[in-house]
RNA sequence: GCGGGCGUGGCGGAACUGGCAGACGCGCUGGACUUAGGAUCCAGUGGGAGCAUUCCCUUGGAGGUUCAAAUCCUCUCGCCCGCACCA
């Protein structure tokens, strides 16, 4: 007999899935379709385990809803441009293009060797001018909504990267991509208006219950809506002038005993301009400005406020409260101005002690104790009573919001509004290795988008990159001189390119239609197929890309391209796969490799182990020994097809259906009915490999029940075929194998999933517990259904029960039917 | 500070709506087969007491609800993640 050879196996079955084109998905629409998909790589070169992990959870769900007669998409593809490319073309002397390409090809052979069922007719490329042409387009498409658009503004700027960053892209201050602190910089950058759509994307998340909670709570976050009021304050010296300022709490207008704007403010110049301040706030304003962001908003960094010797009023009591210009206050949220509350405000209680500001009281607390100029410690944030504040006085605070908001709405000095955190998406990139912003710049016409028919802008290939200088687009003069296509005049190209997180906003709908040649996809392709049924990924995408994908197809919901407005419909976001105990690096010595599990042990080894030691969201710790002990269990398998299969042929298989028999058919129906329910409904493929194993546990414990040669042929053949089956999703190669070797007709991936049978799980017999007070004392064996007063019966006359319950008054009884008997007693 | 999550044997992890805690796997112990085993097979394996039938304890900790709690409630400790001068 031979043995498990994983290699074989595995070479054999992957040659003949690809002759046969197994996997190929096409539109059927006598069929449901199911749209699988996993985060698409960067092509760094080599494959990690992540990623054998993320492809291994949707390999089995694709293979598994293929078996349940679904119309199964399952695509992959490169997001193919980015920073690395440029780093490594510089290093090693290659063209990025090349070094990507032989990358891909690299990482391609990778993902087949794990036997995963992609459709490798719908391969993207996010670097080809085929995919990258519609990129392009689709920014096209929001510069004529009005949603592309450029702005001179002060934005985060990464200098290793040498480009610009989204704030998305900016992590506690330091570059999401190297970790270095991000700069300031004033720059004349194109912006996306995601904040146009910061309301639908918040909203929608209740349309998403296939989504794990705390993914939709920090998407939430980011937007970060908060309701209040906008009310005007006028300015005392510019009567036609007035400051908006945004609060959550119009509830303590009357507490305002200050405004501050932040340094930006467009307002800040014309206060201080012709006086005796000019120069300090000017200079004050230019010195905040350099700063970085995270040096400004850190909360160690100290507030600093300058009087503009200037005044406001406030338009419910017509105080006059001075104006200041503050480094705390953000031109980016709400309207760039503050209104100051020192006694309920930890902020500006702060702000108000440094300048010697007066303090006023306005909300008194519920619990009695009375709050004053003289005695407050520390501001008051929370609910009370409306005080020192005209004719709402006595009025619940919560109610004064609405109230007081009211108030102004009527006389035109204010309104409801909610604000939000999320600020418009900074897509600009200094860098060469990206998709071209199709703008073209001419003096007479101004900024012209290239036509559509010009498209794509293609990215010059034929570039030196050097150690000594950024690669830019800027660089290449035949790039960026060009033709006005307007006045036909000499014009200049855009020569930033987009962020690589656009060419990612789409990629799933060009899978759709991956040859479309009219149009980034094919409406009806993408109707049959849309929305991503299940997309799987890691959570370090929660915000960044999810959000922006979300965004790109409400746009296109909007545009009348898709019919749908949420582009994924169920996300399983992924744990991260460490090694004793951390994250698997180099520098640690803790790395673990596909390959090297691919060639010691087989992909079928690898996949299993990665599924079976943790539930897919939940973190995994590699384990070598875990890794053998599935080994093991796959050659029990193929052992158990092995023998089995001798015995079938030959004499075996003249016992009548007993009793063994019964017990193995439970065994396999108990199986399908876990394994089915853990794949389909709840992820647990961990649990549904236990069940496999115990299964295959059982089959060894009937072979060895039964007589040698005495087994019944039949019920041991449909076990050993639907065992076979349940394992085809995680253990493809091995599974496609035994199938084989049992004798089957074509593939076990064509296979229908097998039902299990409600009757087969019955039994007739059944152990009840019997517990005395809650504590079980003993156990019974009895007819299933047993009622009871049987039970009773049953328990009080062995031995045991009977004596503890000798001269006992028996208060209750509870009976959880073919369960459990609990006996109060006293 | 705000928001969220997680604490179960030596380890990874099971336990659907409260109903036998510890499935399955790793590791460990003993045995079988072997020249040998780090191969394979069989048996055992939460802790403690006892020759034993058996008993007691155990899901981070303390209370509570209940006939019954890993599961529900209150408090508390520890770890992890996200956001954070957002007005």
């Amino acid at each position: 007999m031979t043995t498990y050879n994983a290699t074989r196996i595995e070479e054999k079955w992957q040659k003949l899935w690809e002759e046969q084109d197994s996997y190929r998905s096409q539109r059927d629409s006598s069929k449901t379709k199911y749209y699988v998909l996993e985060m698409f790589p960067y092509p760094s070169g080599k494959l990690h385990m992540g990623h054998m992990r993320v492809y291994s959870i949707g390999d089995v769900l694709a293979r598994y809803l293929r078996m349940r007669d679904y119309n199964v998409i399952h695509p992959m593809g490169w997001d193919a441009f980015g920073l690395p490319a440029e780093n490594a073309a510089i290093e090693n002397n290659v063209n990025p293009a090349e070094w990507t390409a032989r990358n891909i090809e690299h990482m391609k052979k990778q993902q087949n060797r794990l036997g995963v069922s992609y459709d490798w007719h719908r391969e993207v490329n996010t670097s080809a001018p085929d995919y990258y042409r519609w990129s392009q387009w689709l920014f096209l498409l929001m510069y004529k909504q009005g949603l592309a658009y450029k702005k001179q503004s002060n934005v985060n700027w990464c200098e290793t990267c040498a480009t610009v960053l989204a704030n998305e892209q900016v992590e506690k201050g330091l570059c999401w991509r190297c970790s270095t602190v991000v700069e300031n910089r004033d720059l004349e950058q194109w912006f996306l208006r995601i904040t146009d759509y910061a309301q639908r994307l918040l909203n929608d998340l209740d349309q998403l219950p296939g989504w794990p909670e705390r993914v939709k709570l920090m998407q939430q976050n980011w937007i970060g809506r908060s309701e209040g009021a906008d009310i005007a304050f006028q300015l005392k010296d510019f009567p036609e002038e007035e400051i908006r300022t945004f609060t959550t709490r119009p509830d303590t207008l009357f507490g305002v005993t200050y405004m501050v704007l932040a340094p930006e403010h467009p307002l800040v110049k014309p206060l201080v301009e012709g006086t005796e301040r000019e120069q300090e706030v000017m200079d004050f304003v230019a010195r905040t400005r350099q700063e970085s962001e995270i040096d400004r908003t850190s909360e160690e960094a100290p507030k600093i406020g300058l009087f503009t010797g200037r005044s406001a009023i406030n338009p419910v009591n017509r105080e006059e409260v001075p104006i200041l210009v503050g480094n705390y206050v953000l031109m980016a949220y709400g309207t760039g101005a503050v209104m100051g509350v020192p006694a309920h405000d930890h902020r500006d209680f702060e702000f108000a002690k440094k300048y010697s500001l007066p303090i006023r009281v306005v909300i008194q607390p519920r619990d009695g104790q009375e709050l004053s100029e003289e005695t407050i410690t520390e501001a008051y944030v929370d609910e009370g009573y409306m005080f020192n504040s005209g004719l709402f006085n006595g009025t619940d605070s919560r109610e004064g919001i609405k109230k007081v908001t009211e108030y102004l709405e009527a006389r035109d000095l204010g309104q409801f509004r909610g604000t939000y955190r999320i600020r418009d998406w900074l897509i600009s990139r200094q860098r060469y290795w990206g998709a071209p912003i199709p703008i073209i710049y001419c003096d007479q016409c101004g900024t012209v988008p290239v036509p559509e028919s010009d498209l794509p802008v293609e990215l010059p290939l034929e570039v030196e990159l050097s150690g000594n200088q950024v690669p830019s687009l800027a660089h290449y003069d035949d790039f960026v001189n060009t033709k006005c296509p307007e006045c036909g005049g000499a014009a200049t190209r855009e020569t930033d390119t987009m962020d690589t997180f656009i060419c990612s906003s789409w990629y799933f709908l060009r899978f759709t239609s991956p040859n479309c040649d009219y149009a980034p996809f094919d409406t009806d392709d993408a109707g049959y197929w849309m929305p991503v049924d299940q997309y799987i990924g890691g959570i370090e995408h929660a915000i960044l890309h999810l959000l922006y994908a979300r965004f790109f197809t409400k746009v296109l919901y909007d545009a009348g391209m898709l019919k749908v407005n949420e582009p994924f419909k169920r996300l399983l976001a992924q744990g991260m796969v460490y090694k004793d105990g951390a994250k698997m690096s180099k520098s640690k010595g803790n790395v673990v490799t596909p390959d090297e599990i691919v060639e010691r042990f087989g992909a079928d080894t690898g996949r299993l182990f990665i599924l079976f030691a943790s539930p897919p969201e939940k973190d995994l710790d590699w384990n070598d020994q875990g890794v053998e002990g599935c080994h093991r269990f796959l050659r029990r398998v193929y052992r158990l097809v092995a023998e089995s299969t001798g015995e079938i042929g030959v004499e075996a298989g003249t016992a009548e259906k007993g009793e063994h028999e019964a017990e193995l058919q439970r065994s396999l129906h108990g199986a399908i009915k876990k394994v089915s329910v853990d794949i389909e409904e709840r992820f647990n493929f961990n649990t549904a490999i236990s069940a496999i194993m115990e299964l295959v546990n059982s089959i060894y414990a009937y072979r060895q029940a039964v007589e040698k040669d005495n087994c019944n042929r039949e019920v041991l053949e449909e076990t050993l075929e639907k065992m076979v089956i349940l394992l085809a999703p995680f253990a493809p190669h091995l599974a496609e194998e035994a199938w084989e070797m049992l004798g089957r007709e074509g593939s076990v991936h064509r296979q229908h999933w097998p039902a299990y049978d409600p009757d087969m799980l019955e039994v007739d017999q059944v152990e009840v517990v019997i517990q005395i007070n809650g504590k079980v004392r003993g156990r019974i064996t009895v007819p299933t259904d047993c009622p009871e007063d049987r039970l009773l019966e049953e328990a009080r006359s062995s031995d045991r029960i009977g004596e503890l319950l000798d001269g006992k008054e028996i208060v209750k009884i509870i009976t959880v039917p073919n369960k459990l008997v609990n006996i109060v007693s006293r």
